[in-house]
DNA sequence: CAAGTTACCTGACGGC
DNA sequence: TGCCGTCAGGTAACTT
């Protein structure tokens, strides 16, 4: 489900709710995630803490706790988080559960349990980026992130710029929407491969990939099908989408009709005359 | 080693 | 109505 902006939406819709309010409970569905959902582990950190902040490191987010524990969660592709009220029956799909003293429950609900939870014991941001994110690139915001940084990155692959731009190690955040959106915005073809880039084209494509994930989360981000924010609303970016799904649409700026192709597995759009950079 | 493919899982949808 | 194939916002483990 869930790109950067939407990881960040829900984030931001989180932080009034969770944080200084004393855990008082979890529970767990007993399934398995991505990963064995830590439950003992989560109930001996987190009942009697707080959460103190939240952040977002790529498209996880991170609960920190009064005691130097890091809660982390993945929101695969259809990871939900909401609060409800602790006598609201459970629905299906429902993984986690954190109960706070007088006050609604925070609630996972995973339909494809391609999401995650994990916990880091006594841990700091520092160890996190040795170990969980070690393979991650910067994030997109970050001012190490501009075309000087990805035309160094391209050098000696050949690989299409759209798998390249979706790589967590060379950039996080960027799925398979924006990355779709922000080559056309840039006027590069997908299929383009990294090495044939100029500089100027990913200074532009740079730009573009953070003017895009802003607006989108200014939008609420991109709800296709079921991305809700933490407070129950949908995003109304896909409103802006200018070639994602649209495969046989007319091209905004031209007229001419969008195709799509598979790269990498992944459904792809574009502009053939807009983004008509060679292959 | 880089690039491409498959697997993980459930549900919605279209064609027959 | 139902069965079957295809597809879906992500990522890591495979294979080539």
């Amino acid at each position: 489900m869930p790109e950067l902006p939407e990881v960040e939406v829900i984030r931001l819709g989180l932080l009034p709710y969770v944080l200084n309010r004393e855990i008082v409970s979890v529970s767990c569905s007993g399934k398995r995630l991505r990963n064995e959902i830590p439950y003992q582990l989560l109930k001996e950190r987190l009942v009697d803490s707080t959460f103190i902040k939240l952040s977002r490191r790529a498209k996880y987010l991170l609960f920190h706790t009064d005691r130097d524990d890091i809660l982390i969660i993945h929101l695969g592709m259809t990871g939900q988080l909401g609060f409800f009220e602790p006598n609201e029956p459970l629905k299906k799909h429902d993984h986690m559960t954190i109960g706070f003293r007088s006050d609604k429950e925070l609630r996972f609900n995973d339909t494809r349990r391609f999401g995650s939870i994990l916990i880091y014991s006594e841990t700091s941001m520092e160890n996190l980026e040795n170990s969980l994110f070690s393979h991650c690139g910067p994030e997109p915001f970050s001012p190490e992130f501009d075309g000087k940084y990805l035309h160094a990155r391209a050098r000696n692959k050949q690989q299409p710029v759209k798998n390249f731009i979706m790589d967590n190690r060379i950039v996080v955040g960027v799925g398979n929407i924006y990355a779709n959106e922000s080559l056309f915005a840039a006027g590069i073809h997908p299929l383009t491969r990294v090495n044939k880039i100029t500089l100027a084209d990913f200074t532009k494509l740079a730009t573009k990939i953070q003017e895009i994930l802003l607006w989108a989360i200014d939008c609420g981000g991109s709800t296709i099908s079921d991305f809700l924010s933490a407070s129950g609303n949908s995003g109304y970016f896909q409103a802006n989408f200018k070639v994602y799904g649209k495969n046989g649409e007319p091209c905004v700026q031209c007229g001419t009709h969008l195709e799509k192709v598979v790269i990498g597995g992944r459904a792809s759009f574009f502009c053939s005359k807009c983004q008509n950079s060679k292959c």
